[in-house]
DNA sequence: CCTACAGGTTCTGTATTACAGAACTTAGTT
DNA sequence: AACTAAGTTCTGTAATACAGAACCTGTAGG
């Protein structure tokens, strides 16, 4: 029993958040294991799902996510109202930087990547759009802390330097320059990040990333739909 | 009880599902009068559905959907592999017919509006992405079950003019025609759709909109990424 | 300042449900 | 034909989710 909800209804969004990039489809079997409930349980639950439009089985019996998930991930979306705006700033970017290029927002104490745009290169570091990350740890949570709490200390230094860089704070080969994206109405609306290999990010290109996403941010002032 | 799946999960759903473009946020009792359930029930509920990230509930008691349902939908999308290559085409046949412009997959007995564009009129045909529509009326839901139930009598004419124009099959106001986008490899990928004011969409203006998207599925033929 | 009302929250007895897990079915492989 | 693995059905029972009353809090109006 959970201390508050409903046991039942965790176990079936359990088996929701198994899915992933990489496992976009599963057996009956497949969830079983990867949620650690019996299959006659894993297939009550999924018949509600399906019933509900959540979940979708093929002839094939593999469970695919069902596109109820869709709609309200739209409606979510479109609650946030950026990225038709965002992604094209992402894409010059990487043109610029040759550099994985992410934004994010905050949500509660941690931080979540709402689009993606990778490098080229065969050597660079991999993120998924809706991955949620340490928001005390990382360019982008450093700079989404710094303009979302006034009070926290290291804040100040941050918004006056307009944009932070780390070395190694998450994993040890990657750094990453981070700058704010805020709006005409002086709201943040998330924070760009340019990340990739340590050994490639060296001052001139950390440079060239900040200024590129400064000039980027500056753009996006002036673009953004005013939010609720 | 349900006949085979769990009902607490279903009445979780059903709170999601409860929101909608025009219905961004809810307070408790808007939730409990939605669904017919009661409050201590709805609170409990929720309680799941925000510790899995479903949903958010700010500072002002107001719930809101979550972030788990982007990262899901994402996935769905990617799954569809189409977004980035339809919206664009959505655009320019909006510029160029001047009514709205919708992208519909099929998903069982019913048709999804995955992607959609307005036209810029004050007086258009209004739709929200993500919407369910019957796949027996309208014109994208004619071509989409001509491409994918051959048995289907009225299909093979279908098939056969490449195209069909509805008048007033689902609304009386309202005027349709429809295209199949259909990849390189021979597979129907979804159908695209203009539809305005019946007194506006004349034989012209149909022949206008039928040859523009025409063009458009030929070129997105070419691009379209392969499906699983 | 007091009262009324509406929304949100807590609590609990009990009927109902969801579960574990065995048994069975089906399909594919050797 | 035998074996294995995945999927499906079934059921006794422990555990759960629910209804709905009672309570709490904040706001508005008199």
């Amino acid at each position: 029993m959970t201390r508050d909800g409903a046991e039942s209804v965790e176990r079936a969004l359990n088996i929701l958040r198994a899915f992933s990039e990489t496992r976009r489809e599963m057996s009956l079997t497949e969830i079983s294991q990867s949620t650690g409930l019996y299959k006659s349980t894993v297939l009550r639950l999924t018949a509600s799902l399906e019933a509900c439009g959540f979940l979708q089985r093929g002839e094939d019996k593999l469970y695919r996510l069902g596109p109820e998930l869709w709609r309200l991930g739209a409606i979510y979306r479109r609650g946030l109202d950026l990225g038709e705006f965002i992604r094209p700033v992402l894409r010059r970017l990487v043109d610029t930087t040759q550099e994985s290029v992410s934004f994010y927002v905050r949500d509660g104490d941690e931080r979540i990547c709402l689009y993606r745009q990778n490098s080229p290169r065969a050597v660079r570091h991999h993120l998924e759009e809706g991955e949620r990350l340490p928001l005390d740890r990382g360019a982008a949570g450093r700079v989404l802390r710094a303009y979302t709490a006034p009070k926290w200390p290291p804040g100040a230094q941050i918004r006056e330097d307009g944009f932070y860089i780390s070395l190694g704070e998450r994993d040890a080969d990657v750094a990453a320059a981070s700058v704010p994206v805020i709006d005409n109405a002086g709201r943040l609306r998330g924070a760009l990040s340019v990340s990739g290999l340590r050994s490639r990010f060296d001052t001139k290109a950390q440079h060239l990333a900040i200024e590129a996403m400064k000039m980027e941010a500056a753009r996006l002032a002036d673009h953004l739909p005013a939010s609720d």
